[in-house]
RNA sequence: GCGCCCGUAGCUCAGCUGGAUAGAGCAACGGACUUCUAAUCCGUAGGUCGCAGGUUCGAAUCCUGCCGGGCGUACCA
């Protein structure tokens, strides 16, 4: 909302500048000054006037600080530095707008639907920080576009007949000689116990190359159907995936469907995506050289190297992820022509339904997924080459604007410094310990888990709360301590930018001080604290108390002066820009601008809370505009964690 | 080899489509709890923005070349 005030400011300044100056301007940046005195807008313009005017860009700035006339919003205007021209609103009016900007929601859907894919852990083992990493992202992505009133569906697809999930069973079958009843009586955490037998398997097929034949086999059993290894292969990828999705629940992140590959094969949804790709010769057939035998797409000219050949169909004539992938992908925008039906996976604490995409279903009421206008993949960087792969899939095929419209939301990769894995205990090669990174990996087992880091977290966590709310009962502290846990866990995953690589440090991702999700919840908790005792204290608080008061404020006439305090006005100011991050990071896929928005909002509030003590304030006067800027202080605050996925705990 | 990313304070990272005196957190040091909770706040110290050229009124930011690191370039996903 305040982009829309700052429009109408360029937009005065642009026609002024065309009419004064005869220069049509085509962009017109805007800033915010170093220093809030120094104004809330600045436009450094006038420095690319200076050539064709031939003045100085200073005495330019100062002309049309004088000539530009009222603005509305606007108090002063003046000349800044070497040639600024600064910007400062009138502070009471925009106080007086404020509460408008601050109504949660009040989505305006276009009708556009965005799909946003993410999480998609293979089901074979327990989730790790990379995947919290990715989980995280996603979930805040989603919130992030809701906010900027888009209608979103949530997809966590489930690769379950994949290589990594055969692996495991020939783990169990081979290696463990269990069977499906064995398997069964497995004790929880099981995702714990595939995680190490995963990577005990990756171990044993090293000793010895045939046993990889077992591999291919398993695979092509579960591919099949209707057999015991595929019966096995489904109880274990069921029983992984409610593990994973329990996981996801407890750092409040939700799904509405679980798109399968298993659907994908059996619908024989590959074949109809197959037909077309041959029909627009998008891929042939190689006849010899390295590919003999297999169906490949050529990306000459597409992707940066030339002469690139990806295989989507091997010679042993089964399809590879990319050609799932690419037929998933067209099923999403609605192209391929058919689609899955849909049966009830299970249901949230909150009543959200988590769908799973079936082959027939009686289910009533199914919901029509897919078909989106807008697709996101969150998927690390590390997979970038397979996503421009599948995107040149849709555009040899003639779907150019979808192509365009399938995103790659990527980021960069969680790894281990070799420091933290010597803290958690974890062997390295010597070649290992010098490298600066140790990328996690499922396969040698090498990684944190998801949950192990949640206990950990919440163990500490629920230490400080005892410490701190002795009052309060055992059930409740453990309450808030999960609340905590998680604020500091997903503020964690998300202060970083995108392209950073996050090194995992146990110490840092456990801190509770400074720029974190706990410093944040205690921001508003403080500022809701304040309203709880006013109430506790003065027993005539109510709404049209609040209101009088609020009248009284405005009629003293005080009210800009009150306001010609810097830090005050900067606290309201940013509060008004919380829409202006969101939009921007919905824009840029950089989701740390609102983390990093949240935490400069909450530094800005315990300023000012520890600077004016509040209830104690005699000037009445005073002591209500106080109120007033905590009250729009933790109404942004609110606002701004939730929409980072980070609860408020009622006490800290 | 080719492609992408990174190099900023002791450490971990920001730096908004080129703008004003390069910031934050942690760690260090010194201060502030009879208060709306100190999971906080204030202060001090800490920087040839990897190096060298170039473009520009102006470069941490854009271009070129080096140096150092990471990832990708599979009939794995």
């Amino acid at each position: 909302m305040l982009n829309r005030r700052n429009l109408i400011v360029q937009d005065h300044l642009k026609k002024f500048v065309s009419s004064e100056y005869g220069i049509q301007l085509s962009s017109m940046t805007m800033e915010t000054p170093p220093r809030r005195e120094m104004g809330d807008l600045a436009f450094p313009f006038p420095f690319q006037l200076a050539k064709s005017l031939r003045k100085p860009p200073r005495a330019i700035a100062q002309e049309i600080a004088e000539g530009a006339g009222r603005i509305p919003g606007v108090g002063k205007m003046e000349a800044a530095g070497a040639g600024f021209l600064n910007v400062f609103f009138e502070r009471s009016e925009f106080l007086g707008d404020l509460d408008k900007w601050l109504i949660q929601g009040d989505p305006h859907p276009d009708g556009e639907k965005y799909i946003v894919e993410h999480t998609n852990i293979n089901p074979n083992k327990a989730a790790h920080i990379g995947h919290l990493r990715n989980a995280v992202l996603g979930d805040t992505f989603v919130r992030l576009l809701k906010a900027a009133g888009k209608i979103v569906e949530t997809q966590n697809y489930i690769d379950n007949t994949g290589v990594q999930v055969a692996d495991v069973i020939v783990g169990f079958l081979y290696l463990r000689n269990k069977t499906i009843e064995d398997v069964a009586a497995i004790k929880d955490p099981f995702d714990y116990y595939c995680w190490d037998l995963y990577a005990e398997v990756s171990e044993w097929y090293d000793d010895d190359p045939e046993k990889i034949k077992l591999r291919q086999q398993t695979l092509a059993e579960i591919e099949e159907g209707h057999n015991e290894t595929a019966r096995l292969g489904e109880f274990i990828v069921d029983r992984i995936v409610r593990a994973h999705l329990a996981t996801m629940s407890r750092i409040g992140v939700q799904y509405d469907i679980l798109p399968r590959e298993s659907e994908i094969l059996h619908l024989h949804f590959w074949e109809t995506a197959f037909e077309k790709l041959k029909k627009t010769d998008s891929v042939y057939f190689a006849e010899d050289g390295p590919h003999e035998g297999c169906w490949v797409m050529n990306l000459s000219g597409e992707t940066d190297s030339p002469d690139e050949d990806k295989i989507l169909v091997r010679s042993n004539g089964t399809v590879t992820y990319v050609g799932k992938d690419i037929a998933y992908q067209l099923w999403k925008f609605g192209l391929l022509g058919q689609t899955f039906s849909y049966r009830k996976f299970s249901e949230y604490e909150n009543g959200h339904v988590l769908w799973v995409t079936a082959c027939e279903s009686e289910e009533p009421d199914q919901p029509a997924f897919g078909t989106g206008n807008q697709v996101y993949n969150v998927i690390d960087v590390r997979q970038s080459y397979l996503q421009r792969v599948v995107a040149q899939g849709l555009r040899s095929l003639g779907y150019k604007d979808e192509a365009e419209k399938s995103v790659h939301f990527f980021y960069e990769m969680v790894a281990l410094s070799p420091l933290c894995c010597q803290d958690l205990g974890i062997e390295l090669s010597d070649e290992d310990r010098k490298k600066s990174y140790i990328e996690v990996s499922g396969r040698k087992g090498l990684g944190v888990k998801a949950d192990d880091l949640l206990d950990t977290l919440i163990e500490k966590a629920l230490k400080e709360v005892t410490e701190r709310r002795q009052e309060l009962p055992e059930e409740k502290r453990r309450d808030v301590a999960e609340q905590i846990a998680v604020g500091a866990l997903r503020y964690f995953m998300l202060k970083y930018t995108r392209n950073a690589v996050i090194a995992f440090d146990l110490n840092e991702a456990l801190s509770f001080e400074g720029e974190t999700g706990p410093y944040l919840q205690y921001s508003v908790v403080r500022s809701n604290n304040i309203f709880r005792k006013l109430k506790e204290r003065e027993e005539e608080w109510d709404s049209v108390y609040w209101n009088t008061r609020r009248e009284d404020l405005q009629k003293s006439g005080r009210l800009s002066e009150l306001l010609s305090d810097n830090d005050s006005w900067s606290l309201i100011l940013d509060t008004a820009r919380i829409e202006e991050a969101v939009f921007q990071a919905v824009d840029t896929l950089e989701i740390s601008t609102v983390a990093r928005h949240a935490f400069t909002l909450a530094q800005q509030f315990n300023l000012f809370y520890h600077k004016h003590h509040i209830l104690s304030e005699e000037d009445e006067i005073k002591k209500t505009f106080y109120l007033t800027v905590a009250d729009t202080a933790r109404k942004g605050l609110t606002r701004i964690v939730n929409l980072l996925g980070i609860e408020v705990p009622e006490r800290m």
